[in-house]
DNA sequence: ATGAAAGCGCTAACAA
DNA sequence: TTGTTAGCGCTTTCAT
């Protein structure tokens, strides 16, 4: 019975059309905590995110499942909420239940890695020794989005960073200032405390103060947070200063003005990532693209708003 | 061994200290699949959804996912993109995999129910006979955001439906209908091809000839494309027209300008699921909350604008 | 080409 | 209190 259904063709034409009616009839449906006991693959794979809740995470994790579900492979969902200690409590106690893991988490974390034992893993946006890695790389759509603020006059441009310990931020930092420099760009760089909305929101009157006419933020939510934090402060996007994002969720086709912004290949990324389970250790790259919407545009010409909103600092109407 | 770990209570302390400190040692993980072998119990729960790319729904299957991890119960993740075949596929190849269903999936369709098996199931905002379910009830809510809009002086209502076989649509509809008509509105009911932004931008011709001067979307994404489909005719939100969403996803609160809207008690509804599971069949209800923002205030005096606009459509102007 | 048997890692029931 | 055994539903091997 087995045989008929895993070698088909090593069975008498006859008894297998029996088996396979049976099948039909009984609604038969293997056990595959069964199966995985002798043959030691479950059909699992766990993907781990930070948060199911951003859309770019979302996108990724909906790759993943389509990918996987086309091979027959269920998903196992871990959401660590940004916790990384999360992370290896999950990836010791799945380390046996799965086939693969892929690790969307993109704080770097060491520890997790001996808690995955043998199970073969691979990192999105975490180059990792040993293990697979698909990275999502945006210089060249940085270079883009820096010619299209340069042909519109731009000069000065503050950029709004990421996590410390993520590797996008720095590949995302260090696209925009190699390339901002290389193009003649005095770009003005801001720490903020987390990839949020808020926490870009309250960064605006350090934005306003340096002066530029243009700023990057590590990711879409950011852009928005900055967005609303000008216009809090009666400037406006574009006309006073353009903003792009990073990651093109898909909000930002929707919002007022829809955003510039770096498109990330998400579904390729998660497509790729389920099929590099199979296959040894090796790093591929993905390359974003740059999305011309509205929220960037011509640097403005009298700039006296600009320089009231600065005023406004001055006086401490800062919005922490 | 086993005794140890199951029933440490019923095992000596000592003996009990020496096996607690091997498996620590080899950091021994006990196999789910072997266990559930004979214990007829998985340890997994599946969670089924349309699309997790809805922030509705990824706010959903986060709180699942917390709850079900504090319960020690792993999810797997089924994204049916939308295509309901899918779930009966994924609820009988699953049946036997799983302790327990929770199908957010809003549309109904009943041969899923037969795939499902004697597997228990609780439901999102779907009512099923013999099964669980949790049921996201707005009326009250509408009724504060109609009292909001009367006291404002609305009085011609647009309303943006959602998907016919969802139920979420079907309450909605009649809560705003029937607190509409009870309260004087004369509302417009329009329908809308699916819950998108796109969609529901395509119909702001018809919200403008409707003469209303506030709408109600569905959903936020369909709030979100009135607002543009507005702003694409001249026409400004809360200005010219007023509009409020359903769900109050996170980027409501983001965009400009920032969304009134009914907010859903998505952690609540999560957490109640996955509690419901072992519990017999029953139906519980949460209430949605009135979230009042910036996308809805005063009626406009003169209206001009919303002629103009109005004579736009005649020109052709409309966009599909 | 097919049947029979062993055994994957566990738990439950029964002995001791 | 602890050791032992049968067996969960499959696949694999060996015999027929």
């Amino acid at each position: 019975m087995s045989r008929t259904l895993n070698l088909p063709e090593r069975v008498a034409p006859e008894t297998r059309q029996r088996v396979e009616a049976a099948v039909r009839e009984l609604g038969f449906v293997p056990s595959r905590a069964a199966r995985g006991l002798i043959t030691g693959r479950t059909g699992n794979v766990a993907v781990i995110v930070p948060d199911i809740t951003n859309p770019h995470f979302a996108s990724l994790v909906r790759a993943v499942e389509r990918t996987a579900r086309e091979a027959e492979l269920q998903v196992l969902l871990v959401d660590t909420g940004e916790h990384k200690e999360e992370e290896v409590r999950a990836a010791k106690s799945l380390a046996r239940e799965v086939d693969g893991f892929i690790v969307i988490s993109p704080r770097r974390l060491h520890r997790a890695l001996d808690a995955l034992g043998a199970t073969p893993a691979v990192f999105v946006n975490r180059p990792v020794p040993q293990h697979s890695s698909v990275l999502l790389r945006t210089a060249p759509a940085v270079a883009e989005a820096l010619h299209h603020l340069e042909s519109n006059g731009h000069h000065a441009l503050a950029y709004l960073g990421g996590p410390a310990a993520s590797w996008a931020a720095g590949e995302r930092r260090h696209a925009v200032r190699h390339t901002g420099r290389k193009s003649g760009f005095e770009v003005e760089e801001i720490v903020v405390p987390g990839p949020t909305f808020e926490a870009a929101f309250g960064t605006v009157g350090r934005v306003v103060d340096s002066g530029a006419t243009a700023v990057v933020a590590f990711n879409d939510q950011m852009a928005l947070g900055v967005i609303a934090g000008l216009r809090d402060r009666g400037l406006s996007v574009p006309g006073d200063i353009s903003v792009v994002g990073f990651d093109d969720v898909p909000m930002a086709a929707m919002v007022a003005p829809p955003l510039t912004t770096i498109s990330m290949p998400t579904d390729e990324a998660g497509t790729l990532a389920v099929d590099m389970l199979r296959q040894g250790p090796a790093s591929r790259e993905l390359f974003g693209t740059f999305v011309l919407r509205h929220s960037s545009g011509p640097v403005s010409r009298g700039r006296a708003s600009v320089a009231a909103a600065r005023g406004q600092r001055v006086s401490g109407a800062d919005r922490a």
